[in-house]
This record gives structure tokens, sequence and C-alpha cells, in this order.
DNA sequence: TTACTATGTGACAAATTAGTCATATAGGAA
DNA sequence: TTCCTATATGACTAATTTGTCACATAGTAA
């Protein structure tokens, strides 16, 4: 494949979790499948909108879905996307204690 | 710390790769830092439009730099931010594997 | 000094993304 | 059937992001 079509999945699988909503929702689901109402409680936002972000994450590979009933249960689809939000809360504790290195010279 | 601020924080590094010319330089700068007109010839884009990227990057903490004479050098700033990215590409290839299942059962 | 090169920045238009509201759909209960 | 609840979607505005261009800055050399 070409590299160029690489960054372009890349970038959007990134793009797909790249929104404050979107991480809480990924939080939100680490313990476990979730329906659209109680992920829209949790992250305190409209259910059509919440709806949005979740099709969207579903569009990107990062979630999946099932029916039940009147409601759609939403999961996590690949246990990588979670490391790969653990990378990220890594990555600001290294920013975190650069800045508290920087502040202890001073 | 609020967590709403923490998935803000996480979604900024998260965006600060979620671009394609993004996810190029960072490739590019896996082999060492590098002058920002090599990673304009590498990823072939305008110097101005790569310098408003590369800032973008410094400005999450993804990226660092030095001045070198006329020369600024970047590199990435966490080795955390590339494995970050090998988790993308990890997802990528579980989505493709199950994509290829789904052919198979067809 | 002038000239040259590498990089950064401001203004702008175009494109993309986000949120809200109204409405549609679909499953279940009465 | 009608009504209710959960979810999705389309239209729309507002906000944000992107790329390009012209210009500014800064280091170096002649």
């Amino acid at each position: 494949m070409e590299k160029q079509i690489i960054y372009e999945k890349q970038a959007n699988v990134a793009k797909a979790i790249a929104h404050p909503l979107r991480m809480a929702i990924l939080d939100f689901l680490r313990d476990g499948p979730q329906c659209v109402c109680d992920i829209a409680d949790a992250v305190k936002s409209e259910r059509s909108n919440i709806s949005k972000h979740l099709s969207l994450m579903v569009a990107a590979g990062v979630l999946e879905y099932r029916k039940q009933g009147l409601q759609v249960i939403y999961k996590v689809r690949t246990p990588c996307i979670l490391r790969f939000v653990d990378c990220l809360t890594e990555a600001l504790k290294e920013n975190a204690l650069r800045e508290q290195k920087l502040l202890n010279v001073i």
C-alpha cells in the first residue's frame, strides 16, 4: 500500500478520537458496552449529538455496536485503541513532568 | 485534575497528529532530527505550510526543536508518541483483518 | 552595507467539523 | 391500531482547520 494512503488512514483513526467528548466516551466504555442513552448521560451531552460522534467512531473502526430491542449498545472494537489512549495519557504526564522540572529551575 | 480537562488535553495531543501530513512528518522524524527544509522535501509540501504544522505539534508537546545556524531542527519529543502511532497502525491492521474475514465468508 | 537562504507569520478563502433542532424510523407496549 | 421510547438523520449555522500567498525576520556570507 502507498505510504500516502497509510498516513491518511492513520490520521483518520486519530481524528476519530481527537475530540474531548469522544475521549470521554472511550473512557466510559472502558468498563464495558453501553447504550446511547447511558453514554449521553455519562458525558452530559444531547443524544443526537452523541449519536453522531458514535457513528463517526464506528466509521473509523474504533467502536462497534449491536442492537438490543430499542437500544443500540456500543463498545470499543480493538483493545489497542485503549492502549492508544493510555499512550496519550503517558505523553501528557511526560509534558507535565518537564514543565515541573522547568519550574523547579526557576 | 478534572476529568473534563484531561479529556481536552488528550484530545489535543491526538489532534496534533490527526492529519496525513503530520503523520508523514512523524514517520520521517523516526530516523532522527531534521530541518524544516528536509521535512518539506520529504513530505512534498510548501515550507510555510510545514512550518505551521510543526508549530502546532510543538504546541501540543509532540515535537521539540533547536536552532542551528539558519536552520531549525525538529525532533519527536516523547518516544511515547511513536508507540502511539504504532498503536494506530496496529488498529488499522486489525480493521483490515476483519474486513478480510468478512470477504472470506461471502 | 547588500544579497541570499531558512523559517515564521498574518490575511484570507475554502473546506471541514461540531452542535442544535426538527423530524424520521423502528421496536415494544397498551 | 395508537402511543411511547431510543436512536438516527437532514438542514442549518457557527466554529475550527487547512493551504496559499505575500511579507517579515534572522542568520550568514560577500
